[in-house]
RNA sequence: GGGCGCGUAGCUCAGUUUGGUUAGAGCGCUACCUUGACACGGUAGAGGUCUGCGGUUCGAGUCCGCACGCGCCCACCA
């Protein structure tokens, strides 16, 4: 048989990545099998926008989906990872004008037809950037099912929910006030409304009552009181409650305004006690308004310039207003009084345009019922929010939703499938219509589209071809797992839950894992005005795809941002090279003649042997722990240390000696090598949905046979193995021991020292004696004494691991630096013998403290007593 | 105004849910080592008493209360 190529000694994640991925893709391993008898096990990709390329945050996700998808691949799950992106309907609108802007136009300029045009040329260039990125990451998503917001299939998901909701009395067009983007010229949804502490001012005005007198009120935005349509005051204010239903006069517009009491709106204890009413420019003025049948009188432009009603302050912009309306009150003499005010300011999410409370006509989302289910279902725990600190988030903000607005003055979406006729009528139809259903007139289709996330609310089963009853739908609905960012828990996770349960009765996925924003290495936001941004491919080119995911998958700890320093993913790449070159050595040793590790007799081998196997099931074990629990920190950590810590530190060294000169007691060179080849295979299967493209590439060398994302992944719990645990410990503590003290009294390392274990138990004494050859190289040690009895005379005597360990060192080379340490550690030891004898002497703590822990605590009193003898010893014979 | 999270080695973080060995990791730091897998390496080491105060307990980084500091989310005080 053929063995293949040595690896090569340079590790270079670029020569293999590419074509790793293009073997995956082409086994179809990412596809799931229709029908099948396996379990589904299913995700939703987190649709990235089409605004751009992608950013690190993005790569935390696909990594961590990526990591569990092929976990739960390689355990016998029938995966589906469903990729695909996101119109982003204002997002991209906005990236795109820009472009247009610099080319002196606008999409107003071009009409409708040509800007989509625009915005598909757009959508096809980000998307397929998207695509490499995500394969460049080694994401194993099952791309015959890649779908995009905007596809056909996905179009008819969105109008069939909005007819049915409308069908329903969920959705409905009303005249109400909204957030508006003077910029955008568009409605935005509560949420994309982003509120920033502004430094502004406080301005107080006086109204001329009509027959003498004022009453004086404050702004912050004084232009607004061009709109005002009445003061109030509270219906109990001594102050005022004579004044209420006498009528103020307009200083700046020819027209008088009521004086209302109004019990809900006004504070007695706030400002002045009275209070402007603008009921078409501020919500809360707005209610006050219905409640009193006030006039809503309009004052802005949709472009934020004031309108016709504002008289002579027409065709200002709506800050100019603000200077004008003040120097005019002035002229007035009206004004009494300014102070510097902080305030939250709402700005538009994704052009941070100072956004107006705007009266319109639009479409709305009728939440409280939606939000019911989507509330039960999380409490019921049908829905597993992780971490659940996130609950208390996510049912104080269902509980006091408001109406959503749907509708956006874009166009770049899913087109409102409602038609209007000359007369009046509307007619909501999934599929479009010429005439009204009403009374038969011409209609025309309502302009404006659909809030881009009430098409994300769907992705979960729009993507499997809902509403019709699909094979994937019956297979693949509800879905596994949602990973996703924090950030978007309102917009989309909650939405999506809402909607799951409206049109399937059931919540779309069973649990939700929120990750954290990855910052740069000073914990700062990443952003491109900072110039901290990490571009994923670069990292990926500079590191290899595998300690990009290591790095990130590592730093994932639930419910923490990520402070992303390139000196940790350095860190992760040198790991990366580490298991190449312990991979590389095995190879180098094997001779082709190896046994599987389920064809050894493990009882039989070697205590290196039997110790490394069962610190491999170990860690195989608390992986699948750590995954199942998304403890991806944990599980990156338990493989870390077994490759680093146990395997190459360790077991190779162990292993060593074999290789160079054949086998000693009951280590057959076979077996070693059996064990070694096998043990990193087993590493490689541990690591790969971690680390996907390094272990294949090693698996392949070491012969693995079919590549691994198809392998099974190792359940642990095999080859435990106590007694070889325990002499392992023992061997390992000793020869520590002699390595410390040859540094600590200053012989180059190639000084050989001579060690004698007095009083080996006899368990360990047979170990050890089938060890003494690794023993003795390990320690680099001249003599190993396991028969001997008594310590020599002027020995050092220490105790480590269990065990009693006698250094001989010529008395000339202890030095006053030996004597400090050994003495600091007498001192240690006795502080802790004290406290633990004080603890042991509380009737207390021998009563109440479960009989476990004072036994383990008698034993450490004891074994530190002997130590406490020992160095005693030590110190006193060696004056 | 509500709600949430955080404060553990120089840095970044585990550990706290179910209280109990001498509180861990990576990076950084110090010393020595170019030993045929690996200097993206090896060996050894220094370094925290867990923000502060009080309480519960035989026993607290871990539970409770208060204080201080940091961060985030939600919210129509004009």
């Amino acid at each position: 048989m053929s063995r293949p190529e040595l690896l090569p000694t340079r590790f270079d994640p670029t020569s293999f990545e590419g074509r790793w991925y293009e073997v995956w893709e082409r086994s179809g391993a990412f596809t799931p099998d229709l029908p099948s008898d396996r379990s589904p096990f299913v995700i939703m990709i987190p649709p990235p926008n089409v605004t751009g390329k992608l950013h690190i945050g993005h790569a935390l996700q696909f990594t961590l989906q990526d990591l569990v998808i092929r976990w739960r691949r390689m355990q016998g799950f029938n995966t589906l990872w469903l990729p695909g992106t996101d119109h982003a309907g204002i997002a991209t609108q906005v990236m795109v004008e820009r472009e247009l802007a610099k080319e002196g136009t606008n999409r107003h300029e071009l009409g409708r037809e040509r800007f989509l045009e625009r915005m598909w040329e757009w959508k096809a260039h980000y998307k397929d950037n998207i695509s490499a990125q995500a394969k460049a990451l080694g994401a194993s998503c099952d791309w015959t099912r890649e779908r995009f917001t905007l596809d056909p299939m996905l179009s008819r998901a969105v109008r069939h929910a909005f007819v049915t909701l409308f069908r329903q009395g969920l959705i409905y067009r009303s005249h109400r006030l909204i957030n508006w983007c003077p910029r955008c010229l568009t409605a935005l949804s509560d949420l994309e409304v982003v509120h920033k502490e502004i430094d502004g001012g406080m301005w107080d005005f006086a109204y001329p009552v009509e027959g003498g007198g004022e009453i004086v009120v404050s702004t912050s935005r004084p232009e607004t009181m061009l709109g005002d349509t009445a003061v109030a005051v509270h219906p109990e204010d001594e102050r005022y409650r004579h004044l209420i239903g006498r009528r103020v006069r307009h200083p700046l517009l020819d027209r008088t305004l009521p004086i209302v009491g109004d019990a809900v709106l006004v504070d007695t204890s706030f400002g002045t006690g009275a209070v402007k009413v603008t009921p078409a420019h501020d919500p809360a003025d707005f209610a006050t308004g219905e409640r009193h049948g006030l006039e809503r009188i309009n004052i802005l432009q949709p472009d934020g310039r004031i309108n016709e009603n504002g008289g002579p302050f027409a065709g200002l912009d709506r800050f100019e207003a603000r200077k004008a309306v003040l120097q005019a009150l002035a002229e007035h003499g009206l004004r009494r009084g300014e102070r510097a005010h902080r305030h939250a300011v709402g700005h538009c999410q994704r052009c941070d345009t100072i956004v107006e409370p705007y009266l319109s006509l639009q479409w709305f989302v009728k939440a409280d019922v939606l939000a019911k289910p989507a509330l039960e279902a999380v409490r019921s725990g049908a829905v597993e929010l992780i971490p659940d600190f996130w609950v208390a988030t996510y049912e104080n903000w269902l509980e006091n939703i408001l109406d959503w607005c749907i509708s956006r003055q874009l166009w770049w979406g899913h087109r409102i499938p409602a038609f209007y006729c000359a007369n009046g009528h509307t007619t909501v139809s999934e599929e479009d219509v010429t005439s009204c259903a009403e009374c038969g007139a011409a209609v025309t289709q309502d302009p404006d589209v659909l809030d881009t996330w009430f098409s994300s609310a769907l992705w979960p089963f729009s993507t499997l071809g809902w509403p019709a009853e699909t094979e994937d739908m019956r297979a693949f609905y509800p879905t596994s797992v949602l990973i996703t960012g924090f950030d978007i828990l309102f917009f989309w996770v909650a939405r999506m839950i809402m909607m799951g349960c409206h049109f399937t009765g059931k919540p779309p996925f069973a649990k939700v894992h929120l990750t954290g924003l990855v910052r740069d290495a000073q914990r700062q936001k990443m952003s491109k005005t900072k110039g901290n941004v990490m571009d994923p491919l670069e990292l990926v080119q500079q590191f290899g795809a595998d300690a990009v995911r290591f790095t990130l998958a590592a730093l994932a700890s639930p419910g923490r941002d990520l402070p992303l320093d390139v000196r940790r993913m350095e860190g992760y790449r040198a790991f990366a090279t580490k298991l190449w070159n312990a991979a590389r050595f095995v190879q180098m040793n094997l001779e082709g003649d190896e046994l599987a590790l389920d064809e050894l007799e493990v009882p039989r081998l070697g205590v290196p042997e039997r110790w490394i196997l069962g610190e491999l099931e170990r860690t195989a074990q608390a992986a699948n722990r750590a995954w199942e629990q998304f403890r991806f920190d944990e599980g990156c950590r338990e493989l870390y240390h077994f490759v680093w810590g146990d395997l190459c530190d360790w077991y190779l060294e162990l292993a060593k000696p074999v290789f160079q000169n054949g086998g000693g007691q009951r280590r057959e060179p076979r077996d070693v090598r059996s064990v070694a080849r096998g043990v990193v295979l087993e590493a490689c299967k541990l690591l790969h949905p971690v680390m996907p493209f390094i272990t294949e590439e090693i698996a392949a060398h070491l012969g693995a046979g079919a590549p691994l994302i198809r392998a099974p992944y190792p359940p642990g719990g095999r080859f435990a193995d106590e007694g070889a645990a325990r002499t392992m410990a023992a061997l390992q503590a000793v020869v520590q021991e002699v390595r410390s003290y040859r540094h600590l009294v200053g012989l180059p390392p190639a000084t050989q020292l001579e060690v004698v274990l007095p009083s080996l138990e006899s368990e360990l004494r047979r170990a050890f004696g089938e060890l003494a050859g690794e023993i003795v190289r390990l320690a680099n040690l001249s003599r190993l004494d396991l028969e001997a009895t008594v310590a020599p005379p002027g020995a050092i005597l220490d105790r480590a691991g269990g065990v009693d360990v006698a250094i001989v060192l010529p008395r000339d080379l202890v030095g006053a630096e030996e004597a400090t340490r050994l003495g600091a550690e007498l001192v240690k030891c006795q502080q802790e013998l004290v406290r633990i004898q004080e603890r042991l002497a509380d009737e207390g703590f021998v009563a109440r403290a479960p009989a476990q822990v004072v036994a383990s605590s008698r034993e450490t009193a004891a074994e530190l007593a002997r130590k406490v003898a020992l160095i005693a010893r030590t110190l006193e014979s060696r004056g």
